[in-house]
DNA sequence: GTCTGTGAATACATTCACAGCC
DNA sequence: GGCTGTGAATGTATTCACAGAC
């Protein structure tokens, strides 16, 4: 990352810091939901709430993006969406296309949070020859032969990786070769990218085993019992029948 | 305090950091990939190369979980799979619920990385009666009427909601309420739980929207960077130019 | 010599608490 | 009175750099 040099102090200093970034999108769906409700103004501390955040919190994201509320009054909600969505880049479109239709990418593409916020899924991308041509989600389905030529013309610069792991480092090259700078990656792999080009991931099975850790943790709290067991046990929680697990009765956990 | 143990905490510490805690996952799928190919032994450098992390904060990150590398060698591969699989807690097997089966509730359905590490799908879950039966990914779906008994019988605790937004609070309430501790959200809302229940939120648009906001900022450097770096580097930006946003004071995204 | 494990240093993020404006 | 905006304080995460085990 470039550090320029010291702070551009006026209204539109450059640095947002990423965990602000993260929650914009976040404070935009709140106000979106206020805006149709037609609800002119908010507090930090009623907005904060409908994001699921902290008033401080919200405050000190705002006022990295200027001082846009009212003392004694609180933040006028249309006027916020507009400036939100322009520090995002929502008020301009973004062409993405979706490669891997399988059923995860057929999913993305029927997803209309993407339509209602600026994003506009230009292309869906297969391997499969098979699946060339067939309709998903309204769109048909091109082959992984025209990626760079979709991507040039429809001025791509955000691709959706939706394939099996072992396909995805190749398609991201070819992505990245063709133009694209930003990657959201569906597939469990890592994926090495030159400088310059950001990629997000999501990875489903990860967020579930953060939640078995803590779950673990919760369960053991229960029953302060048997933890480091070298061979066999587990927590024990009560449950129904036994489910098999690597080595034998392994039980569920349940809070009773 | 419940912090007798002197010497010797890091075998079990009582806080492992959630930063560390969230890349876990990330190390456990490089090691079982080394696993595979019978690979021994991994240093720092490589496993922390593979993960898409550096190397010092890899180390950190294990000397949460104790002393279980050798100096000068590296670490065992299966024996650091076996320690954090236990520490992740999936060295059990986790029932889990998925409740809406639109596309993307199917999607996860369907999805193999769940059964990989120990996740087992107990059951799909939807409202509409017309699916009730209709099997998806080998199960057939069952009606919400049915769902705390499903959650009951089967002693799961963690949910997976997949529903509109609309309905999502309401899937949360009686999920809590039969018993679930652990919710992997991907409805696009804030769900509010009491405490002990915890919440982790995938938000696919939200994913995008973070990216725009760096494809933005990439866009208005572009201006400066261009004659730097020459010609070699962005094919679909040149293509661009036929892009036009919605509406006519769209901020200047190429060099005009 | 190699590579881990970890205090110390730094960077980043959140929360506090209150001055300043409505 | 109510509410924002923000320095100061605190808490968390990352990185450095090296002592110590092999």
């Amino acid at each position: 990352m470039a550090t320029g040099r010291t702070h551009r102090p006026a209204t539109r200093s450059r640095g947002i810091p990423e965990a602000t970034v993260a929650r914009l999108p976040l404070y935009l769906r709140a106000l979106t939901a206020l805006s149709e409700r037609s609800v002119p103004t908010v507090s930090s501390e009623e907005l904060a709430a409908a994001a699921g955040v902290n008033s401080a919190k919200l405050r000190k994201d705002f006022s990295y993006l200027g001082s846009y509320g009212t003392r004694g009054v609180g933040y006028d909600v249309e006027y916020l969406v507009y400036q939100i969505s322009r520090e995002l880049g929502l008020t301009q479109d973004w062409p993405v296309v979706i490669v891997g239709i399988g059923n995860l990418g057929a999913a993305l593409a029927n997803y209309g949070g993407f339509a209602s916020r600026g994003f506009r899924v230009a292309a869906l991308i297969d391997a499969d020859p098979a699946m060339a041509g067939k309709p998903v989600a309204g769109l048909p389905v091109r082959h992984t032969d025209e990626l760079e030529e979709i991507i040039s013309e429809n001025g791509v610069s955000i691709g959706v990786i939706a394939t099996p792991a072992g396909a995805a480092q190749q398609v991201c090259d070819r992505l990245v070769a063709a133009g694209i700078t930003s990657i959201l990656n569906f597939a469990p792999t890592v994926l090495s990218v030159p400088d310059g080009v950001d990629v997000r991931k999501v990875d489903l099975s990860i967020e579930l085993q953060i939640l078995a850790f803590h779950e673990q943790r919760k369960a053991g709290e229960e029953t302060a019992a048997v933890r480091r067991t070298g061979t066999a046990g587990r927590p024990a929680a009560a449950a129904r029948e036994g489910r098999k697990g690597p080595d034998g009765d392994v039980p569920a956990v349940m809070p009773a």
